[in-house]
Formats: structure tokens, sequence, C-alpha cells
RNA sequence: GGGCUCGUAGUGAAGUGGUUAUCACGCCUCCCUGUCACGGAGGAGAUCACCGGUUCAAAUCCGGCCGAGCCCGCCA
């Protein structure tokens, strides 16, 4: 018997069908009950008059799985306009245990609540207004993907384990390999540019592990990163126009597209320059705006505390009227040896892009000369002959062209997209520094 | 790693020293032919996170411990 899905059911008017999906909610009004299913499409009503059939349903919990065939019947008083008459009952999988939570009604996503969320996420992933946060991130990705491949990206996967630290900064999570110690990759940073070698443009959507032990509303130990490598660029500017196009054409498609998920998500209005411009400030200028704004002194940190990531955005948002601002130019101890330096600027060529207050993404250029690139590794202090750099090296060594790319957090973009308060709640199943389940 | 805050039925909350710990939702029984946060009547469900202390008396005060959240550092 052809199953019909629960937005099909109003084109089918006078016809009788099969709707298969779980018991979402019962409305028992004595002689007339009425039965809402839930599919992966949505909801349906169905009405349910006879009594040996509400029978069959006694006892039985939201959840179960059943198979109800009925006939169409055109109804204004119907969610849809539909809904299902005469209905014969089946149930193909009975649940009597009550759930835990209630998965009809929206679920609290209070930070004091987070804890119960994710308790219970694999049952308050069945409600539907939850499992509109997974369908945009899903298009998010959707859209990048889009938008990569359009412009001759590879999308490339890099393994995990990884034998030693070699990247430096974020911790690693160590663990046994058949007696020998393993890592887990903190990111696919030495791959990808190795991949430059080969196809010039390349992008991975995968995991990052991070082993620090940060408890804030921004931080996983396990991510999900984009990570891009564009070779044969002109300059660190070309890297921030890419990576400001994608991110401005993912927002705009997404916000098109998903325009009434996020409003019923209470998502905030999307604001991006007319020209496509995402405005720049250097991290020494944002220093001085928020200093002279805020009577607090910054100018002698090396990066932008987490309050003045929200005080440009803000000004960005309320001046310049983006979401969209990029900070550049870290003051050279903030470096990395494989970034390109501005030796006469004292800079690093490298930009933080910010999304509503939130570094979303880094895009620097990196340093492609094979024997500037060792001399950075030797004034970092680091053993150039390490196995871990060995192979690394060969792809400098026999000829990387100037490249650039980005680290680009997708559960942050998804967070900041929607407006919620915690990364974890763009995350399934979040793990972070004491949670390892569901 | 540092600081601050919070743990009360399945879920969310009220209760700041005094009889049997209160309410909403959910659950169970019954009534109800247009519900969609259905309505009505009744019912079950809590060692007040845990351990110890103060007190005639502790959910409430004190100490410890476990768990959680937020901020900072660091990062995407």
């Amino acid at each position: 018997m052809t199953r019909t899905l629960a937005r099909e059911v109003a084109k089918k008017i006078g016809e009788t069908v099969t709707v298969r999906g779980w018991l979402h909610k019962k409305r028992l009004l004595g002689g007339l009950n009425f039965i809402t299913i839930r599919d992966r499409s949505g909801l349906v009503q169905t009405l349910v008059d006879n009594k040996d059939e509400l029978e069959k349903l006694r006892g039985l919990q939201i959840g179960t799985v059943l198979s109800l065939r009925g006939t169409v019947v055109a109804d204004e008083r119907a969610m849809g306009g539909a809904e299902l008459h005469d209905v014969k009952v089946e149930v193909e999988v009975p649940v009597t245990e009550e759930p835990p939570i209630e998965i009809d009604k929206p679920i609290s996503h209070k930070s004091e609540h987070l804890d119960t969320l994710f308790e219970h996420r694999v049952l308050n992933i069945r409600n539907l207004q939850e499992q509109k946060i997974f369908k945009i991130r899903a298009d998010l990705t959707r859209y990048i993907r889009a938008f990569l491949n359009d412009n001759e990206f590879i999308e490339i996967d890099t393994p995990k384990l990884l034998a030693e630290p070699t990247e430096g900064g974020a911790e690693v999570f160590k663990l046994d390999y058949f007696g020998k110690t393993a890592t887990l990759a903190q990111s696919p940073q030495f791959y990808k540019q190795i991949m430059v070698g080969a196809f010039e443009r390349v992008y991975e959507i995968g995991h990052s592990y991070r082993a620090e032990p940060s408890a804030t509303t921004r931080h996983l130990t396990e991510l999900t990163m984009l990570d891009i490598e564009m070779g044969f660029v002109a300059d660190h500017d070309e890297v921030l126009d890419m990576v400001a196009d994608m991110t401005q054409y993912t927002l705009r498609r997404v916000y098109d597209e998903h325009a009434d998920d996020l409003r019923t998500l209470n998502a905030p209005e999307l604001k991006l320059a007319e020209d496509n411009k995402v405005p720049r400030f250097t991290i020494a200028e944002i220093h001085d705006m928020y200093t002279k704004a805020t009577k607090t002194d910054t100018t002698q940190e090396k990066d932008l505390i987490p309050d003045e990531e929200r005080w440009i955005s803000d000004y960005a948002r309320k001046q310049l009227g983006t979401d969209l601002v990029y900070a550049v130019r870290f003051p050279i101890e903030a470096g990395k040896f494989y970034h390109k330096l501005d030796v006469e600027d004292g800079t690093v060529l490298w930009g933080d892009l910010l999304f509503r207050g939130l570094e979303i993404s880094t895009v620097p250029l990196r340093e492609n000369n094979y024997e500037k690139m060792v001399q950075q590794m030797k004034d970092a202090g680091l053993d150039i002959e390490h196995e871990g750099f060995k192979y690394y090296l060969q792809a400098f060594k026999y000829g990387l062209p100037q490249h650039g790319g980005c680290g680009f957090g997708i559960d942050r973009l998804v967070q900041k997209t929607i407006g919620l308060a915690n990364v974890k709640e763009a995350t399934l199943f979040p793990r972070d520094i004491n949670r390892l389940t569901p």
C-alpha cells in the first residue's frame, strides 16, 4: 500500500490514503477524537470516531508508530485544510512508556535547561521546532558546498588520526594506537595546504578536536570545521573577499529559503552591506576605537577580547549596516609559523571574520616560500627534522604557489545565523569538557 | 585552569527555620461530536542531588562532596 506523506494529504481530496508516522497528539473529545500524526514532512490530522479503532490506541504514548488508512476530506477546520476520515488504525510499533519530556511542545533552550536538553536529545530532536535548527544547518553546509563547487574547489577528506601534535596552539587529545600514541586532529591545516600543490583550490567539512578545558557558550571539544585553501592568490585581500562572498551568499540564501523557520526561531533580521563588502578594521584600530568608547584600555592585548568582538560587531551593524566585519592584521607575536608576515608593519596577514559578535572564521595568507618557512619554523623553536613536518615540508620544497584560506566554525555559523545563545544548541550531540553522551 | 551562580515529582517552577512540601504541564480513570495550549471531575507520582553538622525542629542555616550553568583566559 503506497504511503502518503502528511504534506501530500491535502492534494488527495476524496482519495483513500495510508499515512505512516508517529503518534504526535491525541485530542479525545468523546465520540469525536483527533489523532495527529508526524512524519518527515510534517503533521496531519485524522478523525477517529469509531470506538473500536480508538480503543487500539488505549495506553499508547506519544511516539507510537502508526499506519492510518482513511479518506481525505477537505475541511477548513483541520490544519492544512484536510484530514483523514473513517480511519482504520494499525499499530506498527507500540510505545507504552511515558516519554520523559513533552515532545510536541517547544523544548526550553534557557541556559539552565541545556543539560536537560542534551540529556533528552534522542527525544527532543523529534520536536518540529527543534528540527528546524538542524534542517537549517544541513542547508547552510549545502549552500557552502554549492558556492565552493561553483568556484572550482575540490572537496577533500583528510585523516583525523594523527601521529604527533605538530601544529602547536590548541591542546590535542591523545589516545592509544596499537601501542603508539596517536592524536586527534585539531585542524586539517597541513593536509589542506599540501593539497593546494595538487588541486589549487580545496575544502573540507569535517570534525576537529580541541582538548582545551574551555567551558563557555562558544566552545566544543569536537567541532565541525569548514577548511578552505586556495592557491595562486594575488594577495590577502583576494582570500578575504572570497570568504566574505561565500559567507554572504550562504546567509542570503538561507534567509531567503528558510524565512519562515528563521522567523519562528526568533532569528535576528539579516543585515548585509548593499555592495557586498565586509568592512575591515585592523586589530590596532579596534583597540583604539574600543578603548575610546568604553574607557577600558585594550591597546596592549595581542588579540581582541570577547567584549571587543561584540563591540565592533555592534558598531558594524548599527553604523555600517552589516552583521559581518573583519578584524585584520594581528600583531606579529600572535602569528604561527605558517602565516605570511608583514615584518615592516609588524603584523600578520591574518583576518578574523566576526558575525554578530562572534569569531566564526580565521582567514590568513600562508607563507609559501620553502626557505622562509624553514626559517620561521626555526624561529618558533620547532625541530624541522621532526617526522611530523617531513611530509608537510615536501609540499613546499617541491613547489607551492602563494595561498591562503580559512578555518570556519560551522557550529558557530549555525548558532549565530539562528541567534542561539550557546554553540551547543546548534549541535545535535555536543561534546564539551564534561559531556561524552549521548 | 580562575571567578560567580544554581541543584525541589517525568518536565518546568513556588516555597528563606515550624503540622501532611505548593502549582502548571505530562501520566492514569471517568464525562464530552470540531479539537488544534480543547474543556470538566477525580487520582497516582518527591528519600527537596549526596554526606555530615547546628537546632526542640532543616528543602530552608553551616561545612564537605558530586552535578550543572554563566563569565574570563584560549580558540573556530
